[in-house]
DNA sequence: CATAAATATTAGGCTAAACGAAAGGTTGTA
DNA sequence: TACAACCTTTCGTTTAGCCTAATATTTATG
């Protein structure tokens, strides 16, 4: 399979866990091509048994798609891993070399590597590292923006996206942080949240469909 | 670039230290292709500047030639002693993921990674890593086959060839290796050699032209 | 030193993997 | 029910490789 379809691929699984719809144009936006080129790939995702995709319907992984995919996404972390614990890269920098890095590894290679690293759970970012854990997954997290007022949670996770670990960083706030949301703002969708120091804290809109959580 | 021509330009520059004529047969030979193939290269590359190389003339890499392949070479080269040392491959199977690791690796990355790997000064065949030593290039080394009779010399570098690697290996001998040679055997060209331990070796005629040494 | 063998080049054509523009279907919502 | 947004098909383009066959040049040999 070439690196393209790889990545279309990953991007399709990515798109299952951050709880909206998989459509065409959705897909075209962030691989940066024409809808038609999305159409074509698809097809030809299709054809090799990725995926099911009928015309104007839902797209959805099969199960050998799912495997790959999981395979893909279990690599690109690993290496993520890898960029920031050892060559010690931030981060919000980790994730372009990774992808890079992510079409060039065998199976033996990403092994050897998970050996090396001794097998972590989590990428940087705080995603999951498919087979490393027992059966636990991205789909376990639940958004901030869908937690009600005066709930304790904890950060697990944020989205792989370079403007918002930006964002993120600026904010002081870390993965495994503690935090309580205090009040969603009618006006403009922020989020109001309280640190463990009992600092409050303002959290745009569009940052909290980036941030993971679970319930403490 | 694409990573086929750095191939083919790291092909370039890797037979210059080999001593051998660098020839359109040659180089299709070891990529595998067909000769038009190669000229048709060879004229691409030469249009963007890397190399020199009028019909029926020698192939010269040009200042800018040469430093992309050298750079190319550092990358191929950092990413075996990571594959070894790190992650334990064996030195007959470090080079073809190192090839695929070599095409995505930013200038970036590979700084981190030779501060990682603190600054080595050889590869796991005992090339020298350009720009981590302070001066000293492959071309100081010496063929074993151009070593007169009597001579006692130090292998420091073999050829990066997987089916040479394998009868290397069976043959008991390390890179850094003392040897003395002993004997030019006139009728099949292969060489006798004692090892350090007194014990005698016949080294095969081709091998002898795939290690290399300094004297000692 | 002439000619055969080896090697290199040119010419022409092929394939695969992308991409997009234009035009026409489909669907959901007002 | 109509139209805007979205999706698909068709067809054509580009890029980067590769190859065979024919031709040209160099080198090696009798």
């Amino acid at each position: 399979m070439s690196p393209n379809k790889e990545n279309y691929l990953k991007t399709i699984y990515e798109l299952n866990y951050d709880f909206t719809k998989i459509t065409n144009k959705r897909i075209s936006e962030i691989m940066n091509v024409s809808a038609p080129s999305v159409t074509e790939m698809l097809n030809s995702l299709a054809s090799e048994g990725y995926l099911t995709h009928s015309p104007y319907n839902k797209i959805v992984l099969t199960p050998k798609g799912n495997k790959v995919s999981e395979k893909l996404v279990r690599t690109h972390r690993l290496w993520e891993v890898f960029l920031h614990e050892c060559l010690k890269y931030p981060v919000d920098n980790v994730h372009h070399n990774a992808d890079a890095l992510e079409h060039a590894s065998d199976d033996g290679l990403i092994d050897h590597l998970n050996d090396f690293l001794d097998h972590p759970q989590r990428c940087p970012h705080g995603g999951i590292i498919p087979g490393n854990g027992q059966g636990e997954t991205d789909a376990d997290d639940k958004l901030l923006s869908m937690i009600p007022d005066n709930t304790k949670v904890q950060i697990v996770r944020v989205s792989d996206n370079y403007d918002f670990l930006q964002y993120f960083g600026s904010l002081n706030l870390e993965i495994d942080d503690t935090i309580t949301v205090l009040k969603h703002e009618k006006f403009d969708n922020s989020l109001v949240v309280e640190k463990k120091d009992g600092s409050k804290l303002t959290i745009g809109a569009k940052a909290i469909d980036y941030i993971f959580v679970e319930l403490r």
